[in-house]
DNA sequence: GCAACCG
DNA sequence: CAGCCGGTTGC
């Protein structure tokens, strides 16, 4: 079990406790608890009883707890609370602006218990009628709410692979060597969420449902006359068509899709696809070299095909550094040297640039100048204990409500790098967020924007931009936009990547970790910049550690120059 | 801590 | 009735 899961699982029981109004000081306990098991730098269960009770702010029985969940898998106390609490109202906890207080009022004042219902009152403008609720937040409720709704079934990437990879390990493992099996459609293609996995396989209908059958996380509910539709116990729809060895790559192309891209192939055939024993031979016949799955979106893969200008795709090994990373001196888990060693010894990377969180965000601990000068000098002694792998000192700067940034630029200037990113405020319009954007981007200090929308997958859509003048802005400035990695940000989007390098914006794949392994998470970042068509000489943190140095300081050269 | 919202 | 305060929520 993960810390991360252990932590959510004391989140929702103080959430439960505040809703059934149980002690407000074990509530608070246990959600202090749950902030502390978030963070601790080792994994949970690999420790004892008594070793987690000696952790400041964990106490005996919250350890014991701790302890009853690993062992057992649930805690009483929590499904004691499930059991007195609606499904609907459940729901409820995960609709942004509704906090245990206001859904209590909701239920009990209300009588509302499904989600559907308080969609149905937000319609009715009855929510106002309860004690905590005015028209906006009865507006933003009904937003919220029909985001979930258009999210239904739908999982992150990262989420459906965790799922399906070790189903792809079962299937392959049971089935003949010669017989194919591949994933295709959207989660081959590599979309940012998906909502069904499907795989392709040559083996018959049968043997591929008595397989499912046999699986203890799969339950098969439908079948067609080649295929099966099954579910895994996450929820997760899973897909399984039966193909024949003579016509599986052609049935992985059109499975793969996207519908757009399989109805372009086929005029190039004037109709249809032909079998064949490769992908690769099914687009050489049409004259044309592979294309890479993540790019057979419909947009104009084809054309470049066909004009031999498809983009050389950048690949994980291509990555030399990570830029943009947290440590303990803000809101991370793993203390800057452990991100160092981690990224130098396990990811052999030759360069970390660390941003810990600026002044503004004081829930995330942000640094005040005192202590950027301060990590700066740890900076400059592991710089000489590691070299020659070298730590930049960055900064994620909020951008203020007026488009600043969070320094002055005496301490500014001391950064060899700047990410510039948005936290606070991110209710605003198009034009407003546009203008606060564009102006921390014309901010000589700011080298890289950060998560340009703020968007959360499936929980939250960022703030609406004007995407061609934030990235004209960028090429004016010279600065480079991120590609956040977290499998939840993944923003810039994919769909602007093109139009950014077309205007020569450097983009740059960066994991926002805040522990050792979200490092990894850059592989998510690639997958996407991949499907953007992103090649490693467009992308920052492709660029060697002699060449980023260089471009960090005459980027600084160029602004000391201005002021 | 701060901003938005509500009473 | 403007404006302040305290509570809730999210960052």
């Amino acid at each position: 079990m993960e810390n991360k899961t252990i932590a959510r699982k004391f989140k929702l029981l103080a959430q439960l406790m505040e809703l059934h109004g149980e002690n407000p000081f074990k509530t608070k306990a246990m959600a202090n608890a749950s902030f502390k098991l978030d963070k601790l730098p080792f994994h949970i269960v690999d420790k004892s009883e008594k070793e987690l009770s000696n952790e400041q702010g964990i106490g005996k029985s919250t350890a014991a707890k701790v302890w009853e969940l690993i062992q057992t898998g649930c805690m009483e106390d929590l499904e004691k609370l499930i059991s007195k609490t609606p499904e609907g109202v459940l729901e409820m906890l995960t609709i942004k602006g509704l906090g245990p207080k206001k859904i209590h009022s909701i239920w009990h004042t209300l009588n509302i218990e499904t989600l559907g219902e308080l969609y149905y009152a937000c319609n009715e403008n009855r929510l106002v009628e309860a004690k905590g609720f005015g028209l906006k937040t009865q507006e933003e409720i009904k937003k919220a709410i029909e985001f979930n709704m258009a999210n239904q079934g739908f999982v992150h990437y990262a989420q459906a692979e965790k799922i399906c990879l070790p189903i792809y390990q079962y299937l392959r493992s049971a089935l003949p060597q010669d017989e194919q099996l591949a994933f295709t459609g959207d989660f081959r293609r590599k979309t940012e969420i998906v909502n069904t996995v499907t795989l392709l396989s040559t083996a018959t209908k049968e043997i591929l449902l008595s397989l499912v059958e046999a699986h203890e996380e799969l339950i098969a509910f439908n079948q067609y006359e080649n295929s099966i539709q099954a579910v895994h116990i996450s929820g997760l729809a899973i897909y399984l068509i039966s193909s024949t060895a003579d016509t599986f790559f052609h049935d992985l192309v059109y499975t793969t899709g996207n519908e757009a891209h399989v109805q372009g192939l086929e005029r190039l055939f004037n109709g249809t696809i032909p079998y064949a024993e490769s992908e690769e031979a099914i687009y050489q016949s049409a004259g044309l070299p592979y294309i890479e799955p993540e790019l057979r979106e419909g947009i104009d893969e084809l054309e470049r095909a066909q004009t031999n200008t498809l983009p050389q795709l950048l690949t994980y090994d291509d990555i030399k550094g990570s830029l943009h990373n947290h440590s303990t001196w803000s809101d991370g888990v793993h203390r800057l040297e452990e991100m160092a060693v981690f990224c130098k010894d396990t990811l052999h990377l030759s360069y970390l640039g660390i941003c810990d969180h600026s002044g503004t965000a004081v829930y995330a601990k942000g640094l005040k100048s005192d202590r950027v000068l301060q990590q700066w000098q740890e900076i400059d002694l592991l710089n000489q204990k590691l070299a020659p792998f070298k730590i930049f000192k960055g900064i994620e700067s909020d951008i203020l409500g007026d488009g600043s940034l969070d320094y002055s630029e005496d301490i500014l200037q001391g950064f060899d790098f700047v990410v510039a990113s948005i936290h606070s405020n991110l209710k605003m319009d198009e034009e407003k967020a546009t203008a606060r954007l564009i102006k921390a981007i014309e901010n000589p200090y700011t080298t890289i924007l950060g998560h340009p929308t703020g968007r959360l997958l499936l929980s939250r859509s960022g703030y609406p931009i004007h995407f061609e003048k934030i990235i004209d802005a960028c090429a004016a400035n010279q600065v480079a936009i991120e590609i956040n990695a977290n499998p939840l940000r993944l923003d810039l989007d994919w769909r602007w990547h093109r139009y950014a390098m077309d205007k020569g914006v450097l983009l740059s794949v960066n994991p926002d970790a805040h522990r050792v392994e979200g490092f990894r998470d850059m592989y998510y970042g690639t997958l996407v910049a991949r499907k953007g068509g992103v090649t490693p000489d467009q992308c920052l943190n492709c660029f060697d550690l002699e060449k980023i140095t260089h471009y960090f300081e005459t980027r600084k050269k160029a602004h000391s120059a201005i002021v």
